[in-house]
DNA sequence: AATTTTAATTTCGCTATGCGAAATAGAAAG
DNA sequence: CTTTCTATTTCGCATAGCGAAATTAAAATT
């Protein structure tokens, strides 16, 4: 049973607003009650109360809704807020302009990886994702690179709750495998991951500490044709490691 | 009177939520209490359903609350719903690629443009500011470009609520002023502005239509120094509103 | 270390609030 | 024109949420 503390109709109308995404951004009220097993109703009071908010406009033909750029205000504050960002983005700046690889930081959110910025380099790669996007922690280097400094604990913890997928003949496809990478990537203090994601694309990260905790980790992707450039990566791997560490406390 | 429908537990949970920003990032029962004038025992009532619904994470030591990047999903499903931005973002990177400038994408929410998406130029200027960040209308490329193309009624509407405050040498502080440039803007189809918003930088935006209506707006920025560079201020306002014609429909 | 102050959390009884079935309105399909 | 489907509103009931006050816990002050 729940805590008499715990208020239901803002459970439900977050459980409302949730239900819009970018694969279903224009939903009627059926689709919502639909989704979230509510009467219809109630549905629309939710609706109307969202609208009336502002969060949501709705369609005056179709009467469909959709969500609002005043959400947003929200989720930017969070971004802002996590100050891993605005420490590294200076650095984040500067290696891309000498480099010319894309560069990005992020945190773990459940069995996610959350990117909290990026500075995209001029080569385009047939991936370009955007801030506050997720990818799966165990296909991405930014992802190892936190996973592999978690506590045991922790790191257990969300080892069994990731769902393997293999994205391409690289990702690595099972917990036991996984480990195993961990454990080499806390020997050697950083990650090169080759095309476990997208094919085509490498990336090399290394994890943020805060008090001797990780917060975060940094990254940078670049596309694999440019792992034959004579001295490209060493210099690369030194300095993602480098930067890590400066920012780290 | 509020209407029948309106669910007010749902404005409260959300009032409490906006309370946190990146200048108010960590926040105690009593700081809500306050800046939402809302009971003690109710606030906390909130706080408790946010942390248990995993938006909200709860300092052990201090008690004090702060957003969990869960929040972002919202938000970001807000922005990649937008399609003005996937439209556009491969032009963004070759402009970007070719020129070297900040291009992005904007639309309008209330007095404010809301950054979509940004590629960043090489060249580190002393104003970076993130996707979802929120700039005022009067005083950005972006803006006006967006303004100067709404219909009378809305222009009229978003003119009457501007607070007008003079950030440089450059900034309009005037409705009146602001509409003798925008009636201008409409006139050439793009808009030039000179160190408006920042000191040092300049930027070029033109509107993007969906089925004639305004949608957003298309810009570039980069610094003032720049604009001395023979042929390239040309080159880009033409470019711009290349882009910016390409996209609409 | 004891006392006071301040803040966080829980309890409890009352009532306004939110619920869902059903009614109504309105649009789309047949 | 009728039927069907969806959105919206009404209404009476049950309960979820309210705030005063109590309780607990942590700082601050003596």
């Amino acid at each position: 049973m729940r805590s008499r503390q715990f208020i239901q109709s803002l459970e439900k109308g977050l459980l409302v607003l949730k239900t819009f995404s970018s694969s279903r951004s224009s939903l009627s009220v059926t689709d919502i009650a639909e989704a979230c097993r509510m009467n219809m109703a109630t549905v629309h009071r939710y609706l109307f109360t969202l609208k009336e908010l502002g969060y949501l406009e709705q369609d005056t033909d179709s009467r469909r809704y959709r969500l609002t750029p005043k959400i947003l205000k929200i989720g930017v504050a969070a971004l802002n807020t996590m100050d891993l960002k605005n420490r590294l983005l200076p650095h984040m700046l500067e290696t891309t302009k000498i480099y010319d690889v894309t560069t990005q930081c992020a945190i773990l959110d459940d069995t996610d990886v959350v990117v909290l910025d990026r500075v995209r380099s001029k080569e385009v790669v047939n991936w370009d994702i955007g801030v506050g996007s997720r990818l799966p922690v165990y296909c991405t280097a930014m992802g190892k690179a936190i996973l592999a400094f978690l506590d045991k604990g922790a790191q257990i913890e969300v080892l069994g709750k990731i769902r393997f997928e293999r994205l391409t003949l690289h990702t690595i496809d099972s917990p036991e495998g996984l480990k195993v990478d961990l454990d080499r990537i806390r020997q050697c203090g950083y990650v090169l991951s080759d095309q476990e994601l997208t094919v085509g694309l490498r990336s090399i990260a290394a994890p943020v500490f805060k008090n001797g905790q990780v917060e975060g980790a940094f990254g940078i992707s670049y596309a694999v044709n440019r792992a034959n450039e004579e001295g490209l990566e060493p210099a690369l791997v030194e300095r993602v490691q480098e930067i890590a560490a400066k920012v780290s406390f």
